[in-house]
DNA sequence: GAGCACTGC
């Protein structure tokens, strides 16, 4: 996909053998320097001679951590139908497990025509990717054929196919429709240790499966310390460990406590950069506003030392920043800046984004200021939102680990030794428990998990969470009141969406405008902050306008008169006044008339990248609806009905969330009463007595973002089982909808009457 | 008139 953003996996630098060629060479005695290529041996895999540059690679493989360990773990594996595998950064195990697997398991299946698959999970797209590249290679197999990948959008597999790399997130897409995963012999699960949501219920589906599938095997693949608790949960599963190679990294504490984290990880830095010899240093903070401010008075402290001092390159390093400047990252320290001079230094301010999912090679001080943001749930009013928390001791380890890449490194934490040892917990929480589980819920109901309480979770959800997720299906109607999946939840299910996100599509072909439900969906799922920033064109900050200038939604023009004018202008052209979501809907036409034109974006201050992947969202949400029958509609666009006909599908989806302005001006969210405030991004121009909105955010104040201007009278209408006085808490709207429902009530009778 | 850890289908 174009908006893959590019990333170096640190998968990628480890490179060990193919264990089969292995054994031939050994076999074949002179074949280990059989260069000459005319007298190949024959790989089993495509029938093909085995080129020299498989020979090449396979030679710089041989020396690897794990190829010592082949032979037990291939012992293991006959004797255990699981395995938990712990193997350190380095050791190899990602490229190297699964093709020992591949050599030693027979692939026939009943089927004769097809045979079967080993799959290897892995957490992110660009790591299933660039892996399954690098093993194709090392098999000497054409990507696609005999070992291949499967993430969203894009599935490079054939029949052919015996190893596919895919996400995990996409493995239990695949138990949707194969619930015994029937196509595989041995599933590996990798990196297992970062829990994602994905692989907690995979755990807790696999061991389901095993009981059923003698046949199935099954690899844990983890990087830490839990290995006994997985090995627990799997039924005492042997444990394989595999050394790393990362060079020593010594740890660094502070004396007391630092009351200002981020002037201490500033000082620490210019300390280093005095003190210490060459190397780069990696600075770890919480976000995009406090790395750039970071970034700021690093480079001017460091400015202030004159040139008795190198030269630094200051890069900044989070998610949203765009990959041309994600890129900055690899370029190669500054030059001293004259001959002889000191040395310069590279400095890179990073989120947690460099903790797993990039590596930055030369790197050999890190400074960890303890601290990351972190998503937490509190099911009690539904609100996700993100906290900057402590970090865990597991985390720590990893972010000093990052030191040692290339040659032995210092990290300096700071925080005392005895905070390390006493308040950082063990482990950071596993996703599963810091989320909204609807969505969870409704996948693992139609994976044909019945009874939620007693499903075997590693880390077993509060009670409370599991109870507020099967209300929430119940109310839209994906659950009956046994907590049956119903039809509509079936279908709802397949889609890649939000449960709230699904049933408005879903119903949308009833309020006839599913063409344009369907482009709003798109436009809300490709990701929230792009949401935000299709609102927001103005950014009042200076040093990061050069950065956010390419972020997805608007770009930022820079601080002159002229540049915002035109964004204002370009938002006025978009702005709908009854709400956020008929906004993203105009932007989302506009950039379909003007032929998805990057020039036009770019003119428009709109994010092309943006855009491109929610057109790419778009189409394959209009594939699901195809498999269903799901009609594809508009409302005539000079009808009065057409933007009603959609904020009543949207209300359909969201009638959950929506807020009531009170009398004293303050909006209150219905049935949970609490205070918030329309986010300052939104495009009406007046206050609604009545909106939906897509997103509740606590920061400096509670906000509610991505809001719809919709009528009282449709709550009762749309959602009445929703709006059900009977339960529902004293307060304004309450009163407000008792009189609808009375007038509702007037006018059904006077229709009676008339007839 | 505010300020977005990171993924994933």
């Amino acid at each position: 996909m174009g908006t893959e953003r590019k990333r170096k996996v640190s998968l990628f630098d480890v490179v060990d053998e193919t264990s089969l060629s292995a054994k031939i060479v050994k076999s074949n005695g002179a074949m280990g320097n059989n260069n000459n290529g005319g007298s190949s041996l024959i790989n089993r895999w495509n029938g093909k001679p085995y080129s020299q540059r498989y020979y090449d690679i396979l030679e710089k493989r041989k020396n690897l951590p794990v190829w010592h360990q082949k032979e037990d773990f291939l012992q293991v594996l006959k004797k255990n139908q699981a395995i938990i595998l712990v193997g350190e950064t380095g050791s190899g195990k990602t490229t190297q497990i699964p093709q020992f697997v591949l050599e030693a398991v027979d692939l026939e299946s009943p089927d004769k025509r097809r045979k079967m698959m080993i799959a290897c999970t892995q957490p992110r797209r660009v790591a299933a990717m660039s892996v399954s590249r690098r093993v194709a290679e090392e098999m000497d197999v054409t990507i696609g054929e005999e070992v291949g990948y499967s993430i969203r959008f894009e599935d490079c597999s054939s029949a052919r196919t015996v190893l596919k790399y895919l996400t995990d997130g996409m493995l239990l897409r695949e138990a949707m429709t194969d619930p015994l995963l029937e196509r595989y012999k041995v599933i590996i699960l990798d990196e297992a240790h970062e829990r994602t949501l994905s692989t907690d219920v995979l755990f807790g589906l696999l061991k389901e499966v095993l009981k059923n599938r003698p046949d199935l095997k099954l690899v844990v693949m983890s990087a830490t310390l839990e290995a006994e608790k997985f090995q627990g949960y799997f039924g005492e599963a042997p444990l394989m460990k595999v050394p790393g190679r990362l060079h020593p990294v010594e740890i660094f504490y502070t004396q007391d406590p630092e009351r200002d984290y981020l002037e201490a990880a500033i000082r620490t830095v210019v300390q280093i950069h005095l003190c210490e010899p060459l190397g780069d240093i990696l600075v770890f903070l919480t976000g995009e506003e406090e790395i750039e401010d970071a970034c700021r008075k690093i480079t001017k402290e460091i400015g202030n030392l004159g040139d008795q001092v190198g030269p630094v390159k200051v890069v900044p390093l989070y998610s949203t920043l765009p990959p041309a400047m994600q890129q900055k990252i690899f370029e190669p320290a500054p030059p001293p800046l004259q001959e002889g001079g000191p040395s310069g230094r590279k400095i890179v301010v990073s989120t947690n984004i460099a903790e797993t999912s990039l590596t930055i090679d030369g790197i050999v001080y890190v400074i960890d200021p303890g601290f990351s943001k972190q998503k937490v749930y509190n099911p009690r009013v539904r609100v996700e939102s993100l906290l900057v928390s402590p970090i865990s001791k597991a985390s720590a380890h990893q972010r000093s680990g990052r030191a040692g890449r290339t040659q032995p490194g210092k990290c300096f934490r700071l925080y005392t030794e005895k905070s390390f040892n006493q308040d950082l917990q063990p482990q950071t929480y596993p996703e599963i428990l810091r989320s909204n589980l609807a969505n969870t819920v409704l996948t693992l109901k139609k994976l044909g998990i019945d009874d939620l309480v007693h499903f075997d979770f590693m880390d077993p959800p509060a009670p409370e969470t599991l109870m507020r997720a099967l209300e929430v299906l119940n109310y839209l109607g994906a659950l009956d009141d046994e907590g049956n999946l119903t039809k509509l939840g079936e279908i709802m299910s397949e889609f890649p969406l939000d449960p709230q996100l699904s049933k408005m599509l879903v119903v949308s072909p009833e309020f006839n405008c599913s063409n344009e439900i369907l482009s709003i969906s798109a436009m809300l799922s490709v990701c929230m902050y792009a949401v935000k920033e299709f609102m927001c064109p103005i950014r009042s900050s200076s040093a990061t306008v050069l950065y956010g200038s390419h972020a997805p939604g608007w770009h930022v023009p820079s601080d002159s008169k002229e540049a915002q004018k035109a964004a204002d202008e370009a938002k006025a052209r978009f702005g709908h006044i009854d709400g956020d979501h008929l906004t993203l809907l105009n932007v989302y036409h506009a950039y379909k008339q003007n032929n998805e034109d990057p020039s036009w974006c770019y003119e428009n201050f709109v994010n092309h990248r943006a855009l491109k992947a929610a057109d790419n969202v778009r189409q394959q949400l209009v594939r699901i609806m195809a498999r269903f029958n799901l009609k594809l509609c508009s409302t005539d666009f000079n009808s009065r009905d057409y933007y009603i006909n959609i904020r009543k599908s949207i209300l359909a989806g969201y009638f959950m969330q929506v807020a009531h302005l009170e009398q004293s001006g303050h909006y209150l969210t219905v049935k949970d009463n609490q205070v918030v405030h329309l986010h300052p991004s939104n495009c009406l121009d007046h206050k609604p007595e009545w909106v939906i909105y897509n997103e509740y955010v606590l920061t400096s104040r509670n906000y509610i973002r991505t809001v719809l201007d919709i009528r009282g009278e449709w709550l009762v209408d749309i959602a009445p089982h929703y709006y059900d006085l009977q339960n529902f808490p004293q307060c304004e709207a309450k009163r407000v909808l008792e009189k609808l429902y009375r007038k509702r009530e007037r006018r059904k009778e006077e229709n009676r009457n008339r007839k």
